[in-house]
DNA sequence: GTTCACATGTAACCGGTTACATGATTGA
DNA sequence: TCAATCATGTAACCGGTTACATGTGAAC
């Protein structure tokens, strides 16, 4: 599949990046739906510089600092979009331990249950709200978000993470409820 | 982290199971959150027994056929209630790759980017539809649900599942309608 | 002068997938 | 008798994380 390999592609569409802004991009808003730590996307891109999709030219920061500048080649951009129009079969499994342990619930009491829950909405919501917080600061920001926007990846993605983030929360909510109803019936 | 191996653990948790019971289950509905194969799991219950967490006792299924059935010890039993019991962080990134094409949507012109997520729709309303028949056939043999049902983890899976599909689908139309607006702007 | 961000790389390891390999049982 | 399912394993490879390793630049 190498996945990697279209971010990268992907995060070059607009115009020649360093590794580190790479490695920014996915520390930042894309974060929430694709990520690689700067381990993985050195090594990544001296492979599709070997591949010639994408070339790269060396500047000098300061005095001293040397810094690798990346393009896509004509071949890269061919590639990306081959990759972007291409339709995938979605994914059986999205993993997530926390619902691998809400599965498993048989195994603990009343109490514990419902501690992990609330732990888990704690950090959901806390979640939600930096979300909310980016969200209206991308709102202020720019004009009415239209398909013709540069920002319109960007909503894209944090709507989505927004949408993710308030299902979970309303489900944690409605499952801590019936956690804590009838506690006079058995343990 | 390991986490097969809480899982496993944890469905092991009412009784004895075969590798190949094990792999089942990650067909089934757990498998919307957490799956391996089995050339995964055959060799961490051949770790899982070394570590003192499983024994197995061979069983033999016909008259040729052998077949491992494993059972927690109860060191086992006391790792799983350990990892179950622990607040874990959630996780920065949840991958998506129809995601990370999304934030890329600025490299597609207006009828790919349509292509593109109706596409998607299509493929995410088949899954809700599974998924919605699953639950009905859930509803229609249990008891009313609660805490102390056997079936509430099965119950817990599905709705998260359904919830999920739900969002992701009424934000696809969402984006699709915005996606076909003001068709006489820029292309 | 110290801290934080900028900047790039490699090595060891681990988790997971694909492919290889084999055979028995059940039901149509 | 044929196909699908039951049943278990190994090997090669790949994607990703953690740790090791080094140095510059900017701002306080």
């Amino acid at each position: 599949m190498r996945v990697l390999k279209y971010a990268i592609l992907g995060l070059l569409r607009k115009g020649e990046l360093s590794g580190y802004d790479i490695t920014s991009y996915f520390k930042a808003e894309l974060g929430q739906f694709w990520s690689a730590k700067h381990s993985q996307i050195y090594p990544e891109l001296k492979k599709l510089t070997d591949e010639g999709f994408i070339t790269f030219r060396t500047t000098i920061q300061g005095t001293k600092l040397e810094k690798k500048m990346y393009t896509l080649t004509d071949s890269g951009k061919q590639e990306l979009h081959a990759w972007l129009t291409r339709h995938h079969p979605i994914p059986e499994t999205v993993k997530d331990e926390f619902m691998l342990k809400a599965y498993f619930i048989s195994s603990l009491s009343r109490q514990e249950a419902a501690d992990l829950f609330t732990d888990q909405l704690l950090k959901r919501k806390e979640k939600l709200a930096d979300l909310q917080r980016s969200y209206e600061k991308l709102m202020a920001s720019a004009e009415p978000i239209s398909f013709s926007s540069p920002d319109f990846g960007h909503y894209l993605v944090l709507t989505k993470a927004l949408e993710r983030e308030k299902t979970y929360v309303s489900w944690l909510e409605h499952i801590s409820a019936m956690i804590q109803e009838d506690t006079q019936e058995r343990p």
